[in-house]
RNA sequence: GCCCCCGUAGCUCAGCUGGAGAGAGCAACGGACUUCUAAUCCGUGGGUCAGAGGUUCGAAUCCUCUCGGGGGUACCA
């Protein structure tokens, strides 16, 4: 099949022939170039009634063409006029605004292309330039093993899932890690805990350690504790051993999620050799220094507001010591980027590691870190505050029992990453059945059975059946450029990092369609008409599989 | 004190590399199932975009300040 029309070729044809364009018409030095590169050209109109496509970029370049918008507009106008492909109406509007409207030789591209093509909204935008993918590590929920994954650790996953879904799409070879901080304070509190535990267990009259980890899990721990380790106080014992089982129980509540990992990086597996190698790094950059018996890393003048300890007066690495050889390591892997989701209790962290490669050497813009902001428990109109130590806290696990992954999954991304989100259980569970992601998912499952139902009567639209265009009519427009936007959706939502852009577009299309559904009959009407509704449809039902799937959400045929 | 996030409809939130008339869901009210899934659809209300300045042809979006909510903050992670 020969250059069928999708969003991204006519982006592209669009983008060529401005450049192009303008290059030819204005004298454009490199910096403005590649000022006018990082535009977005080709954009989705605010109101439908402008057109399908709105290009902005003649009010933007006004200015620095020292023209007025509606001048350079009309340039745009002829540009556009000679990309190649044709539109049904381009206009002007004030002060500079160029409008597109697509015709069905587009759309009718757009609807086979979305059924047919696996790479539908796929993207080669992260790729190096000999085209080779380019290599990005996701880490994400790196929770402690030191108690069960709670309410923030699922959302973070459900964000990092969707993302690295997202950035496969635009090209990139993603790889997903967790990283288990099985050595440390952390570990050593984990198992005094236990330990402290069993002996009150057993009629002992000890103090419980003060910061120590409390609840049902370390009380069961320490029944299930071995006696060798009990006998010896072994608190190095305890910990491996402890923590090792909780991880295990995080994977498994992550499993059941629908969260997998490419890889589970333990502290412990970082070598003194690879410790050493940070120090002396940082030494030699001058960015290291003693006070107070302890050692110091001049993140201050790195772009953090403070410096911080690498080596405690007792000789102890700290979290952040380990975290800079964990991605030396990652660098040393040879990932081209690195994004790390990180909880909104390591704010400070995030300026320290930021600032902490910067001083290693590694260069700007390969770390980007993602904070996943707070989750809070809402209950009868008052927030609670969460929190491991406090011992109060909802585990993931619970959250599950309540609301589904789906629900919970699509609950978070609809959201930006940044904002805080109130949870309140008691609304979760009472509109769970009005809930969006059940809309999105019934739209597709009412599709998935007018193909059920439609393949048993033997009226299904056979594979690459040219329908007659002259069948559609607004309506169907408008769900078509729905279908058109997709791929464009997709971009955006990756490269934004903006999950919610998604969400958003997938309840949208679904509404469109369960509108067209309840107005016109699919199957039952003449057959080249049931032909151009089904195409209609099973483009949209592509498009919210692929969508979902993204999202980490099922798309079940059944509901 | 300092740093970060947030403040948009009754509630929960989108919209923020400046663009066209401020959106969605929920909640409220009134309608629609002999027809492919009513987990649906149709209709009705609802806003000083926290406040004040500034930049601009144009500001919910950018800058400054103020107020309010949350988080972080030098030897835990």
């Amino acid at each position: 099949m020969q250059n069928l029309h999708t969003f991204k070729t006519v982006e592209q044809a669009i983008n060529n022939a401005i450049i192009d364009h303008l290059k030819s018409r204005y004298e454009i030095n490199d910096d403005d170039l590649n000022r006018i590169k990082r535009y977005t050209l080709v954009e989705i109109p605010s109101e439908k009634e402008y057109g399908d496509i709105a290009i902005t970029v003649a009010m933007r370049l006004a200015k620095h063409l020292k023209e007025p918008p509606s001048k350079i507009a009309e340039s745009i106008v002829k540009a556009v006029e000679g990309c190649g492909i044709t539109f049904e109406s381009v206009d002007i509007a004030e002060p500079g605004f160029v409008n597109l409207r697509l015709g069905w030789n587009i759309l009718l591209d757009t609807l086979y292309e979305a059924i047919n093509n696996r790479e539908y909204s796929c993207w080669d935008i992260l790729k190096k330039n000999d085209g080779a993918p380019l290599s990005i590590q996701v880490e994400f929920v790196s929770a402690n093993p030191t108690g069960p994954l709670n309410i923030v650790n699922a959302r973070a996953s459900a964000l990092g899932l969707a993302l690295s879904n997202l950035l496969g799409k635009m090209g990139a070879e993603v790889e997903k890690e967790y990283f288990v901080n099985d050595r440390g304070r952390q570990i050593d509190l984990l198992a005094e805990s236990i330990l402290t535990a069993k002996k009150i267990e057993d009629g002992e009259d000890v103090r419980y350690p003060d910061e120590g980890y409390k609840g049902r899990y370390i009380e069961e721990l320490a029944s299930e504790m071995n006696k060798d380790l009990y006998r010896m106080r072994d608190i190095k014992g305890i910990g491996v051993w402890a923590s090792e089982k909780i991880r295990k129980e995080q994977e498994r509540v992550l499993r059941d999620f629908g969260v997998e990992f490419d890889r589970w990086y333990h502290q412990s597996y970082i070598t003194d050799e690879e410790y050493n190698n940070v120090l002396n790094t940082l030494r030699d950059r001058n960015a290291l220094y003693e006070a107070d018996k302890a050692v110091w890393i001049k993140t201050s003048e790195y772009g953090d507001v403070q410096d911080w300890v690498l080596i405690t007066s007792d000789g102890r690495y700290t979290y952040h010591l380990a975290d800079l050889a964990y991605h030396i390591n990652k660098y040393r892997r040879r990932y081209d980027r690195v994004i790390n989701i990180l909880g909104p209790d390591h704010h400070a962290h995030m300026a320290m590691m930021l600032a902490g490669v910067k001083a290693l050497g590694i260069p700007e813009g390969w770390l980007e870190i993602i904070i996943a902001q707070q989750v809070n428990i809402v209950e009868k109109g008052k927030r609670l505050k969460m929190g491991k130590r406090l011992g109060r806290y909802i585990t993931m696990e619970e959250l599950m029992k309540e609301v589904s992954p789906d629900v919970c999954k699509f609950f978070f991304l609809d959201r930006a990453p940044s904002a805080h989100i109130d949870f309140d259980f008691e609304v979760a569970k009472k509109t769970s059945l009005e809930n969006p992601v059940f809309y999105i998912q019934y739209a597709y499952a009412r599709i998935e059975s007018l193909r059920r139902e439609a393949t048993r009567a033997g009226i299904l639209i056979p594979d690459n059946l040219q329908v007659n265009m002259g069948l559609y009519g607004e309506e169907e427009k408008e769900i078509a450029r729905e279908v058109f936007y997709y791929p464009q959706v997709v971009k955006m939502s990756a490269m934004g990092r903006k999950t919610q852009l998604l969400t958003c577009y997938l309840h949208n299309l679904a509404g469109k369609f369960h509108r067209y559904y309840t107005r016109n009959r699919i199957l039952g009407v003449d057959r080249d008409l049931s032909y151009a509704r089904q195409l209609l449809s099973f483009s949209v039902a592509s498009v919210i599989r692929d969508g979902l799937n993204v999202l980490g959400i099922s798309a079940p045929e059944r509901m």
